[in-house]
DNA sequence: CAACTAATTCGTATGTTTGCGACATACAAC
DNA sequence: GTTGTATGTCGCAAACATACGAATTAGTTG
């Protein structure tokens, strides 16, 4: 995160990481497969999508350092499944972005 | 965009592209001011906000770019508004990933 | 037209993200 | 213990994002 980043209200802020956690389609396609639960196992994930193996993982990391997502070793797998309650936190924080009244007097545009 | 996204599902694309134009502070204040139309002045924006004029100027023409807000010289000023038919396409984006239906059979985590 | 003001673009510095091959770790099965 | 399989980490390269001062453009005003 940038130096002048701090500098915004922190509520601002986390909407933004959050928005940064989605912005990329592979992690959103991770969080779909994982609310699904079509797969849940580290190598099916990385199966799913055109990405190598390191690369997905390296997206698994980044949700899991969110906390977006827990895994847990199983043997030789790694299971991943959606942080249910973390994920209904970054729902409503965009809700209230989308909730924000839109004043319609006109600004000439 | 880096080449490897092109091979995603455009949908998932797309909503990444929309996550990635909040995923700064800046970007979600700029468009929460203008949706509250508590300015719309280039400068009054960029007062607001801890940036120089240069870097909110970068800022508003990418969210022009993307046809979030539209732009319209007046004299010397230049006023800025939502495009609210394209936010309300962003927030049907969000909507229906949020909408995603959580499948409950354990993952065992 | 000269001086002024507002907004944007240019050039550049710095930091971050993405992607992957190669290496490392950890468990399983023989 | 050796071999095989599933994951994850490291180190690097390329691309992208952020930020800003300086230069530029465009309109206003005397």
């Amino acid at each position: 995160m940038h130096a002048k980043t701090a500098e915004f209200e922190p509520q601002l802020q986390e909407l933004a990481l959050s928005a940064k956690l989605l912005s990329h389609p592979a992690r959103i396609a991770i969080i779909r497969l994982l609310a699904a639960q079509k797969s849940c196992i580290s190598g099916d994930i990385a199966n799913e999508l055109p990405l190598s193996r390191a690369t997905v993982c390296q997206h698994l990391q980044e949700l899991k350092n969110a906390d977006l997502i827990k895994g847990e070793i199983s043997g030789l797998n790694v299971n991943y499944c959606l942080n249910v309650e973390k994920w209904q936190a970054v729902k409503a924080q965009f809700e209230a972005l989308f909730a924000t009244p839109i004043h319609d007097f006109s600004c000439n545009c």
